[in-house]
DNA sequence: TGTTCTTTAAGGGTATACCCCTAGAAAATT
DNA sequence: AATTTTCTAGGGGTATACCCTTAAAGAACA
């Protein structure tokens, strides 16, 4: 029997969804509530397989009550729900402990579904949601490349330099490390201040972890 | 119609799927090559819609591929294929280019259905590559958030102060814009350094970035 | 209401980074 | 074979970062 918290600000979409797992034989709505600070209080106190949480519920966030909820419990699953198909949602969320993310236009079979997954141990996402998820990490990853062809191509020798000035070596260091002299060093940072723009090591650290200049 | 170009190292896969295309009135199998650089020649002669690409092919793998397709041709759709279930492959050959990933267990009707998504301007991931994904994508941040848990707390100050680090501000600007004393920026500057374990302002850089201290 | 943390600030010093200029040899590219 | 880029390295200098110590006032916490 799975125990289900329904956690939204909405009683008719909680009763619509009651009514619905209501009808299955292996789920039971453990209870209802319509405040974050509710989810966490009742989780407390109850035995709670998943929570259909809200990520938008008022004063606190479904967000912020998955952070509180991972301070002292790890096996509740919670599958989030919203009306938004957002990145910046699914991300955030998923990012603090949810197992799942499905949109509020999601039908009877799909929801039961999703539960069952989650409990199961495994994600589950609207196909919308990873339409958007990987639209976003392809888009990342493409401005991040894109950006590339913005500096001149930096030189093998350089780029060994940067490591090993993101590995916070000195020159001396650096130098030692590559048989080479302080001063030829010296002119291989100085040379790298150029190409990327940056005032100190500090601009090229930045740079180079934000354009992915190490591969 | 939808022209196919099949792009694998093993003759009889290749065949069996260009059989299973052969039945579908709106594909056209365009041509079946065996290597990476057939690849690249295939495309730049003949109109292709969409290339079925193996992400192990030898000598020039998918992902290079991918690459060197990017250099002359945007509208080719790429689905990539492939036997192995790895987050390493998936995310590679997404980053550069490609619109799906499908496993070679995948079955006649969900191929097909790949196809027709991707043509249509939409990607395309097999459920158990979904879940490798979104599996990565958790671990990472959580990672990441666990680690932060590894420092001290940073205060409001030197946060503000760090930030400006980042920002390629030297100590004296950092005073100026803060109106305080250099001697203060100093003091919180050698604190971060404490805290995040770093021996200079590149590690401070590299350490807030990798573990998001700037929120 | 103490106690701890944060923010502020200083003196005095060393190490390192950054800047300007020059320049030959090797390597890559055309 | 000729040109460009990269790698090498020096001299000489200034600016900045980093280190050690100390310390007072305010904020936060118990």
């Amino acid at each position: 029997m799975i125990n289900i918290l329904l956690a939204d600000d909405h009683t008719m979409f909680v009763d619509g969804i009651d009514s619905i797992l209501k009808a299955e034989s292996d789920m039971n709505v453990a209870g209802k509530v319509y405040t974050g600070p509710d989810v966490v209080a009742f989780v407390k106190e109850n035995k709670v397989d998943l929570i259909l949480l809200d990520v938008n519920l008022p004063d606190m966030n479904g967000i912020e009550v998955c952070k509180a909820l991972k301070e002292f419990d790890n096996n509740t699953k919670i599958l989030a729900i919203s009306m938004f198909n957002e990145e910046s949602f699914v991300t955030e969320i998923l990012n603090n402990g949810a197992q799942g993310y499905i949109l509020k236009n999601t039908g009877r079979e799909e929801l039961l579904k999703a539960i069952r997954t989650v409990v199961g141990g495994k994600s589950y996402f609207s196909d919308d949601v990873t339409q958007t998820i990987m639209k976003g990490l392809m888009k990342q990853r493409k401005a991040s490349k894109q950006k590339e062809g913005f500096f001149p191509k930096i030189s093998r020798r350089e780029k060994e330099v940067l490591r090993l000035i993101i590995e916070e070596h000195t020159t001396q260091e650096i130098a030692n490390k590559l048989f080479i002299s302080l001063k030829t060093v010296e002119s291989h940072r100085s040379s790298l201040l150029n190409k990327m723009n940056a005032r100190n090591s500090a601009g090229l650290v930045r740079i180079a972890i934000e354009n992915n200049l190490l591969d």
